[in-house]
RNA sequence: GCGCCAGUAGCUCAACGGAUAGAGCGUUGGCCUCCGGAGCCAAAGGCUGUGGGUUCGAUUCCCACCUGGCGUACCA
């Protein structure tokens, strides 16, 4: 049961009695107070109403709860605070009500349709394929996977998108760069492009293409082999990405190609809708979007005076090609370099005939490496980049996204090495699976004494604080999930897991479960099994495992 | 110059506008005859960068400033 909504109904039927009706009953906040001392439940509801009754917060307390029925098996006591807060305490046929709910719910235990089904697209990494993937995409395969599973959960229906950029300038140079590396191996000097890329991995795939096809490619023109190097390599380098992201657990629904837009001639009908509605203009033989009529601080060029399609252009008819799928929601979500862009690509969102709202950008902060405690450097132009595969390789998958997730996406994340790979204490990933792992063996434990589990059996033996506590705070999971989805925070769900892991611990080190007392152990059991399904709910969302046994 | 992100315990970070600002690590001291000690308990540690404002109430919202990171193309 929902006890929030359950005391919002009657405080507002108290009020109602109090003649009160012109409120704003949303502001209403009923919430869980950090502190112990005040209670379970909170609300403000009191200190909201100052101004219009013009008495002090504790009189309109105190006559609220004249007016307040509650069950007594639900709320044992209420309690009014010193500025004006109304604290509940709740009572034990709640928090059984509670351990009965999630066991019955089981995995659906925290799902809502809250959502409505409403069609969402989340865009992420996106990676340019003329490289490897750095750790700003691990993060970003991260926090876009959970939050595609954060929105699924509560009703939304998202999907993972990866748009692969496999046309214009940079795959002509990438070409160059593999085919310049190439010719050099069979004694034949070719120039390598001024912009090309120097990484260690483009001489070898230019190694790769020579042991597996010869010297084939040395007799075509220049053009001919740069172009076909080109695909070869391109094709390598999104087939590795698609590896990696398969080890880490991310799944995308659709790899768009941006050869395939380009094909369709995608990018004249944005040209197209943008004349007819004025947007556009030439100016110095290039052709201008006036998207600073739109928020944008100035115009940008759509079509170079070259006549080539910007990399603007295409990204709009991109998105326009998601709003033609069907998609009602579009978050993309780029890195710290690309925040300067947001407001031309709102424009051309709004440019396109839809709402403001319907896409949003979350930027992912940038990852300083450490290692012994030091930054590591990284520079681009020295091809010195800490690589996804050697992050996931040392670290393991389930460090790593949980590490990722563990911040909010728009702060800057330091992501120490050592301590991802610990296995020890310091490492927090542990901690929660280590909590998992007991929870396995206690039920095993059970077991082997001639204990099952009875889903069913009698709570009423559950009477400590450190059940109680257990109780609320897995009570809690639902609006956690809720609210982390709302916000697009999923750093708040690691947070909460660690809490229940701390209870789940507490209770564990205070409350013998397996004992000689019988129908104490049955009620104990139910709660230690409800435990276990939000962990392993929550784990399911972060993508980490859930280990039996450690 | 303009824009974005950040500034909270020694370190890494939390805190839908709420009460006494919380965790982890590190430090100090306890707890295994017992379902897993990868755990638990306790102590110490703070003028939330600075100055104003809005509010019954500000770490949170607004303005100004300081510090750090990043960005500011007819590149992608």
């Amino acid at each position: 049961m929902n006890i929030e909504l359950y005391l919002k109904e009657k405080i507002t039927q108290s009020l109602q009695r109090l003649g009160i009706e012109s409120f704003g009953y949303d502001d209403i906040k009923i919430e869980r107070p950090k502190i112990e001392a005040h209670g379970d439940q909170s609300t403000n509801v009191a200190m909201l109403l100052t101004r219009l009754l013009k008495k002090s917060p504790q009189r309109i307390a105190e006559e609220i709860l004249e007016h307040l029925e509650l069950d007594s098996s639900l709320v044992s006591r209420v309690e009014i605070a010193v500025p004006g807060f109304i604290n509940f305490h709740l009572g034990w046929g709640y928090y059984r009500q509670v351990v009965r709910d999630i066991l019955l719910e089981d995995k659906k235990f925290g799902r809502s349709d809250w959502g409505g089904g409403v069609r969402y697209q989340i865009e992420f990494v996106s990676a340019n394929p003329t490289g490897p993937l750095n750790v700003v995409s691990a993060r970003a395969a991260a926090v876009g996977d959970v939050l595609v599973n954060l929105l699924n959960v509560v009703g939304f229906d998202a999907s993972r998108e990866f748009y692969i950029n496999d046309a214009g300038r940079q795959i002509r140079l990438l070409g160059q760069s593999v085919s310049s590396r190439y010719m050099s191996m069979f004694g034949f000097d070719e120039s390598f492009p001024e912009e090309g890329y120097h990484g260690d991995y483009i001489s070898e795939i230019a190694g790769d293409i020579a042991r597996r096809d010869g010297d084939v490619y040395t007799n075509m023109s220049a053009e001919e082999r740069q172009e076909t190097l080109s695909r070869i390599s391109l094709d390598r380098m999104v087939q590795l990405h698609q590896q990696i992201m398969s080890e880490y657990g991310v799944h995308f629904d659709n790899w768009f190609r941006e050869s395939e837009l380009r094909k369709s001639n995608a990018q004249e009908d944005v040209l197209a809708l943008f004349r007819s509605k004025d947007l556009v203009y030439e100016q110095d033989g290039a052709l201008w979007f006036r998207c600073s009529q739109l928020g944008d601080e100035k115009d940008r060029v759509l079509v170079t005076s070259e006549g080539e399609p910007t990399y603007f252009l295409v990204d709009i008819a991109y998105h326009k090609n998601k709003f033609d799928r069907g998609f009602e929601k579009l978050i993309d979500l780029w890195g710290p370099d690309h925040h300067g862009y947001v407001p031309r690509m709102k424009a051309a969102v709004v440019a396109l005939g839809h709402p403001e709202e319907s896409f949003y950008v979350e930027i992912i902060q940038q990852v300083n490496l450490l290692r012994g405690g030091e930054v590591v450097k990284m520079s681009k132009r020295a091809g010195q980049i800490i690589e996804m595969r050697e992050v996931i390789d040392e670290v393991g998958v389930d460090a790593a996204r949980f590490f990722f997730i563990n911040r909010k996406i728009s702060s800057h994340l330091d992501f120490d090495i050592d301590v991802a790979k610990s296995q020890t204490e310091e490492n927090p990933v542990y901690y929660l699976q280590y909590a998992y792992a007991r929870i396995c063996n206690i039920l095993k434990y059970a077991r082997e004494n001639g204990i099952d589990l009875d889903e069913k059996a009698d709570l009423s033996p559950l009477s400590r604080d450190e059940e109680r506590n257990l109780i609320h705070e897995l009570n809690a999971f639902p609006d956690i999930i809720t609210q982390a989805a709302r916000g697009l925070d999923p750093h708040l769900l690691p947070i909460y897991l660690k809490n229940v892991a701390a209870l789940f611990h507490h209770f564990y080190h205070e409350c013998r479960v397996v004992s000689d007392d019988k129908a104490l152990t049955l009620a104990r059991l139910c709660l230690v099994r409800a435990t276990q399904i939000v962990l392993a709910n929550g784990f399911a969302i972060i993508g980490i495992s859930a280990p039996e046994s450690m």
